[in-house]
Order: structure tokens, then C-alpha cells, then sequence
RNA sequence: GGAGAGGUGCCGGAGCGGUCGAACGGGGCGGUCUCGAAAACCGUUGUACUCUCGCGAGUACCGAGGGUUCGAAUCCCUCCCUCUCCGCCA
């Protein structure tokens, strides 16, 4: 959410900077409704203030044992008045409150112009893609073999866009899983955190996923309120939901693995094949929460911590800033990591990581302390994938096959698979 | 799911419908004392919002939302949550 302020003193200002990320503004409704709010907030607030004073006079007469009644009457008739204001001064804060909820946040001023992916800049490339001496397979091939990847049971089991993992490559998904959750517990400095992967709705506005986009996500049906997480960003970040927290606990550094859940409505015909966009997946995925001053230093960190990965797995990746159009709602400032895929011949997304700024904090009313006994402010919070499981299974498969259909095992991953270094194919019978 | 208890400030914990933003205790902050510290003592200490250039003034908030009343933390209704016991369950 929005500082109001940035919308009543710099209306001009934060009309052009939403512009730049396509959305428009409805100026005209805004002005109105804050002329309607200020003139029903005064009214009511001064009616308030009389009936104080008066319903006080009246308890002050009534101890001195005088005749009460012409008073009450009196105030009576100032009571309809403020019972009308009340409920109007009501309905105008909801509506401006609906109409600051649905309004992304800013981008920062050297986002790149730009309202979708074309626009994005690229910052550096790390790691240079293979050459094959044959002709390199995708990991739909290369998942084949004794049903590594079975794509048709798990539609039989649930339906499109799901998966059924076998022997070696289930054993390798939860390999990489364990190995980028020790990385960032034991050289990135992050704390292990278990969440629930359930969210309730108020976590998910928190972060930004409603009121707008609940058609991404899964409801529960047995209970309504409940949302199935499409990112362990929800549950972390919501950790400081209404929270003071002391100067000193910050920054905040937390770690969680989780599946994720997304309908991905509207992206029919994208991605149908593989892996690479499913109902659900894992993610091992970091959350800072931090001083705001500190917060544009701690997403380079943290864009570090991502890459650190695909370093240790050997991965050629580049670094993506995000144009103002391609962000998500809720953030300022995202760095995406693309992959090499071979099979694609493309590179592409497998970490994103964003700075909100204090969107979120404003939204979940999330605070620090700077002193003991000074007034509290708002966190920024920053996240990103650290990183997306099944897409780095994908790009492990697809940059590291052998001729033969097996699959290389870099050095840092092999103590998490017993110590093997490459992964046969099951021979078929 | 059944039965019961309860939701008050940073924490604990009071609160006949009227000077309650809230006693009291703890904690925090500032000070006195001290070479320093502890103890003791004194003072202070919520959040959000509105109007105002500013000084300042005002409003709201005692789980949430309604209602009764001149006036509600206190009374009534609805909802949410937490805890205890039972049942069920990994």
C-alpha cells in the first residue's frame, strides 16, 4: 500500500511513476473522495468534541443533583447529526482504502521505462553455456528413463500441470532442496523457518496477492478464508504482521522450503510441457526484513545469496532488472535470475528478488523501534527465491547430460546424493 | 465436533454506565545519589488519525462489527480468536 501522503501532496508525482508500470491512475476519483473524507472527518470530529463536553456537563449536574432533562434533549438532537456523518465518514474510508489496495507500488527511479518483459536490462552474465558435441536433450527426454519424470501418472493422479518423481530424480529434487537450504543456513546467515502453507487473508493482502489477484491462488473448501500459499513469501514475511520489533533484532534473515501453489489462470497454452510451470512446486525462498536505510544494500545481498546457487551447481545464469511494467504489484525494485536451459536454447527465470520497500510493511503494519521510547517505523522487507527447486532440477538435467542420458552431479551436490557423481539412466526393460 | 473459561497498554493485572487513555505492579527512558554500579528515591513512558505554515488544538482506539444511552472498557446482539477438558487424529 501506498503512503496516502504521496497521493495527497505529490499527486503529479506518483500519477507519472504509476504510468510508467501502465496503470492509470483514476485522479479524478481520488481527489474527490479525499475532498469528501477531509470535509466528513472535520464535521464528525467537531460534533465529537461537543458531545464530550456536553455528556460530561450533564454527569457533572447530575452529581450536583440538578434537572437534567432539558440538557439531554439538547445533545439529543446533536446525536443524529454525528450518527450520520459517522456512517458517511465510514463508507468514504472504506471506499478510499479499496481504491489505495489496488494500487501497485512505486518503482524506484532507475527502474528501467518499459511496460513488459521486453524492456528488461540486462545487468551481467556469469557462466558461459556449453557446448555439445551432440545434440542436447530437454529434461522431458531426459526424465524418460524408468519414469524419472512421469508426467502422465500425476495427470491421472491430479491433472495437468503436476508431476510424479522417481528413485533417482525425486531422490535429486530433495537433494537440492536440502543443499540450497544449507547454504544459506550456514554460509548466508539465515534462519531455518517452518510455516504453515496455509494463509489466511489477511497475510495474503499483507504481502499483496489480495484483494487483486485472488484468481492465482487455491482456496480451501472447507474452510473459505483460508488461501493455499503460491510462495513461501506469504507466511515469512507475515511473521511481523503487526509486530514492534526491537532495532537490534534487525535485520531479520529467515529461510523456508515449501511447496507453492498457483492456478496460473490465464496462462493457458504457456509452459504446457515439463516441469517448468506447475500447480505446485518447491521453493526454498529468502526473506529480509530490515531498517529502511539498510534495504537497498540487503537486496544486492540477497540477489547474491540466490546467485550463490546457481554458482555451486554450475549453472550459466544472467541477471535481469526488471523494467517498471514486468514488476510484481507490491514491488519497487526486482532483479530476476534467468537460467540457461539447453532444451530451450533460452535463458530463463528461476529467481526472483524484489524489494517492496515498506508496501508491505504499511499493509501488515509492520514496524521496528529505532530507540527505545521513540515513535515506531515501518520495516522494509525484501525476498527472493533462493531458488525455485523444480526449475533448477530442469536446468541441473538440461546443462549437465551426458551423451548417454546420464546426468553430471557438480561437486557441491554429490555429498547430498551419497556421494555420487553422475546419475545413470535405469537401463529399460 | 461436545463442554467450559477468557480476550484491557511493552508485560502482568484492576476497572459501581459519567474527570478512564485507563488504578496498581513490572519493564523502558530521564534524573538524584555514587569513583562507578547495584539499591533507593523523583519524574516520565501507548498507537493511529485529523486540522494548522507553525505554536498548538482535537478525534478515535480496552479482540472485531453492530446496538442501547445525553454518555460504554463497563449493558445487549453477532462474529473472530486463545486457553482447558472430552472426542477424533499423524
Amino acid at each position: 500500500m501506498l503512503d496516502i501522503r504521496c497521493l495527497r501532496q505529490e499527486l503529479d508525482a506518483t500519477e507519472a511513476a504509476l504510468a510508467r508500470r501502465g496503470y492509470t491512475l483514476d485522479r479524478a476519483r481520488f481527489e474527490q473522495l479525499e475532498a469528501r473524507r477531509k470535509e466528513l472527518q472535520v464535521r464528525t470530529q467537531e460534533l465529537q468534541a461537543e458531545r464530550n463536553t456536553r455528556s460530561k456537563g450533564i454527569g457533572q449536574a447530575k452529581a450536583r443533583g440538578e434537572d437534567i432533562e432539558p440538557l439531554k434533549a439538547e445533545v439529543g438532537r446533536l446525536g443524529e447529526e454525528l450518527k450520520q456523518c459517522e456512517t458517511d465518514l465510514h463508507v468514504v474510508q472504506a471506499e478510499l482504502d479499496a481504491l489505495l489496495m489496488q494500487i501497485p507500488n512505486l518503482p524506484q527511479a532507475d527502474v528501467p521505462d518499459g511496460l513488459d518483459e521486453s524492456a528488461n536490462v540486462e545487468v551481467r552474465r556469469e557462466g558461459v553455456p556449453r557446448e555439445f558435441e551432440f545434440t542436447p536433450r530437454d529434461h522431458i527426454d531426459l526424465g524418460l528413463p524408468g519414469g524419472w519424470l512421469d508426467f502422465e501418472a500425476a495427470v491421472r493422479v491430479a491433472g495437468a500441470r503436476f508431476v510424479v518423481m522417481r528413485g533417482a530424480m525425486a531422490r535429486l529434487h530433495r537433494a537440492l532442496t536440502q543443499f540450497m537450504l544449507d547454504l544459506h543456513i550456514e554460509r548466508h546467515g539465515y534462519q531455518e523457518t517452518y510455516v504453515p502453507y496455509l494463509a489466511n487473508p489477511e497475510s495474503l493482502e499483507g504481502t499483496g496477492q489480495l484483494p487483486k489477484f485472488d484468481e492465482d491462488l487455491f482456496s480451501v473448501n472447507c474452510d473459505q478464508r483460508f488461501r493455499l500459499i503460491p510462495t513461501a513469501e506469504v507466511p515469512l514475511t507475515n511473521l511481523v504482521r503487526e509486530q514492534i520489533l526491537e532495532a537490534e533484532s534487525l535485520p531479520l534473515k529467515m529461510v523456508a522450503h515449501t511447496p507453492c501453489f498457483r492456478s496460473e489462470a490465464g496462462s493457458y497454452g504457456r509452459d504446457v510441457r515439463g516441469l517448468i510451470r506447475q500447480h505446485q512446486f518447491e521453493k526454498v525462498e529468502l526473506v529480509q526484513i530490515v531498517r529502511p536505510e539498510a534495504s537497498p544494500a540487503a537486496l544486492e545481498e540477497l540477489l547474491g545469496h540466490a546467485e550463490a546457487v546457481l554458482q555451486a551447481l554450475e549453472l550459466p545464469y544472467r541477471v535481469m532488472l526488471l523494467s517498471a511494467g514486468d514488476m510484481g504489484f507490491s514491488a519497487a525494485r526486482t532483479y530476476d535470475l534467468e537460467v540457461w536451459l539447453p532444451g530451450q536454447d533460452a535463458y530463463r527465470e528461476i529467481s526472483s528478488c524484489s524489494s517492496f520497500e515498506a508496501f508491505q510493511a504499511r499493509r501488515m503494519q509492520a514496524r521496528f523501534r529505532p530507540k527505545a521510547g521513540e515513535r515506531p517505523e515501518l520495516v522494509h522487507t525484501i525476498n527472493g527465491s533462493g531458488v525455485a527447486v523444480g526449475r533448477a532440477l530442469v536446468a541441473l538435467l538440461e546443462n549437465h547430460q551426458q551423451a548417454d542420458g546420464s546426468i553430471r552431479i557438480p561437486a557441491q551436490l554429490q555429498p547430498y546424493l551419497g556421494g555420487t557423481s553422475v546419475l545413470e539412466p535405469p537401463s529399460e526393460q
